[in-house]
DNA sequence: ACACTGGTGGGTAAGTGTGGGTAGAAGAGG
DNA sequence: CCTCTTCTACCCACACTTACCCACCAGTGT
């Protein structure tokens, strides 16, 4: 089971080679054989899983239900971009222009650890993100552990 | 189960490591390996939790639904900053630059012990803080010691 | 007075991030 | 069908940061 966590901004090279921080590459699990798959967020970013962990995701969207419309589209957007990548004697992994050019990536990344994935952001994006959010931390930080909707 | 208490201004060296005071290291349960994460607090400070006590609050996380965009801005407000960190043999954790910033931390540092967590403090900050609350420590004792919010 | 515990400071070697070069594979065009 | 071009994957090299190691000082209890 994976633990990413942190975050770094580190350089993407003109071959659309981004590092892996050494601190997330201890959190993979052997099982993943230095494989990734890499999809599009929810938001603008790429997630980023090892493949351990996407073998469970791929294992909860063959439930679906292929005759749900809303099912066969959100198995659509998920699998559209999916691309699998190892890991290269640096450390590295290579994303394809089309992903990079979806979250907006060019010279940068910011590198964010979320325990079973790892999302990859334009750094202003990802500002931009935080500064949209409605609530602060500390008021999202009561609702989410005290379940409390107020 | 820890129970770390009392607080001490400690020396912050150039590389960023912080000394765990001897009485809290005491109160540290061996299950922890001696390794800590460090994360942002709510306020202006740093949260520092002891591994046992910070995989309570992973497995919380790991339950939370990632399609609620909510919980994924938690998660990522919580995790972004989010460093492992040893004791090295005199007892001290590293903490990262960008952690030591956002805390305003410089060269000294006030450290206080709420039982399963350990909090750091820039020592002006935390006297501010001090000084902007509005109640006196008796008023607020009975709020919360008796639910009166009154 | 001495030993021991607890806090502070710094040097060095190994690890990590970044950039570029070259050869092989895949695809387009003659 | 062969050739040329483009893209990908693997290799190597360098600069910087981190983590580990050792040393010192001050206070306390024996």
């Amino acid at each position: 089971m994976s633990v990413f966590k942190g975050s770094n901004i580190y350089s993407v090279d003109s071959k659309g080679r981004i590092n892996i921080p050494s601190r997330m590459r201890k959190s993979i699990s052997p099982e993943a054989n230095e494989t990734f798959t890499i999809t599009r967020g929810f938001e603008k970013c790429l997630f980023v899983y090892p493949q351990d962990e996407w073998v469970k995701i791929e294992n909860k969207i063959r439930a679906l239900s292929q005759t749900n419309p809303q099912h066969r589209f959100f198995m659509r957007m998920l699998l559209q971009q999916a691309t699998e990548s190892q890991l290269d004697a640096q450390a590295r992994i290579t994303i394809p222009k089309e992903l990079l050019e979806f979250a907006a990536i060019d010279s940068e990344v910011f590198i964010l650890g979320l325990l079973d994935h790892i999302e990859l952001w334009n750094p202003q994006e990802y500002k931009a993100y935080l500064a949209a959010q409605q609530k602060s931390y500390a008021e999202v930080a009561e609702m989410v552990l005290w379940n409390n909707d107020g």
